[in-house]
DNA sequence: TGTTGCCTTGACGTCGGCGTCAAGGACTAC
DNA sequence: GTAGTCCTTGACGCCGACGTCAAGGCAACA
């Protein structure tokens, strides 16, 4: 299959799929003629990346999975490398969604005490 | 009080001085030299902005707060445009806290299911 | 007078993950 | 042959919030 088939059945576009193997993260085989071609492997790799990417991984976090399929396992997260980028993305997801709780309550205080505290301001007792 | 004065005070640089400048955030006096000139209010002013940065304001988010204190308010949260941008954040940070979560347990049960699973990788048996 | 240290404007660089355009080659259908 | 659709490489654009460098002006002090 070449570039277009293959980006079709990812729901990506060439763009990317050139610009992953810029990165050297999915190679392709040429045929006579120059085009890039894959194989169904390669559609399988293909989704693992855009199944991470989907859980906000970047490119570089993609790769231990990416090559633990390349290798032969049936997934990607059968190798110990891809296990450590989910510990440390769970790690990485607290320690955010921690911070942005906190932002989100002291954000949540400032409206109240502001709501609450009259007006002060030139409004017309819209509904609060 | 000049451009290094204020950034120092502020915790910030002079870079970033001249850029809120650029984006009409925080306009500048100009002693005869042609030196940008601020007082206390522009510190004021320049502490709204990074507080609302901190917490992860964009900075067009962060003018409503801004204006409402060179309005003369005492709090830049003093005015309705600065309620209804406090409002909207929280509900992005609802929406997004809710997606991080979701993506969080995704990731949880994934490395569950590979830690579960026979390792059917090289690994030699290392503290799981 | 010279040196230091602040200030000025202008402009290019950074980061990630591509989008978008340009110029041209390859292949198919008619 | 030629129209249309795919493919190729190369290169610039984008976004936000600045960092960093260059070339030069202004002020104070020895």
């Amino acid at each position: 299959m070449r570039i277009g088939e293959l980006a079709a059945r990812a729901g990506t576009t060439t763009r990317t799929l050139r610009y992953y193997e810029s990165r050297g993260l999915l190679p392709a085989r040429r045929n006579d003629n120059g085009y890039r071609t894959y194989d169904e492997n390669d559609l399988k790799l293909l989704r693992q990346i855009r199944t991470l990417q989907d859980f906000g991984f970047d490119l570089e976090e993609t790769r231990p999975f990416v090559e633990c399929l390349r290798a032969g396992h049936p997934e990607g997260d059968s190798c110990p490398a891809s296990l450590a980028v989910y510990r440390r993305k769970l790690d990485e997801l607290d320690a955010l969604i921690g911070e942005l709780q906190a932002v989100r309550a002291k954000i949540g205080l400032r409206l109240a005490m502001a709501e609450g505290e009259p007006p002060l301001c030139e409004l017309g007792g819209q509904e609060l």
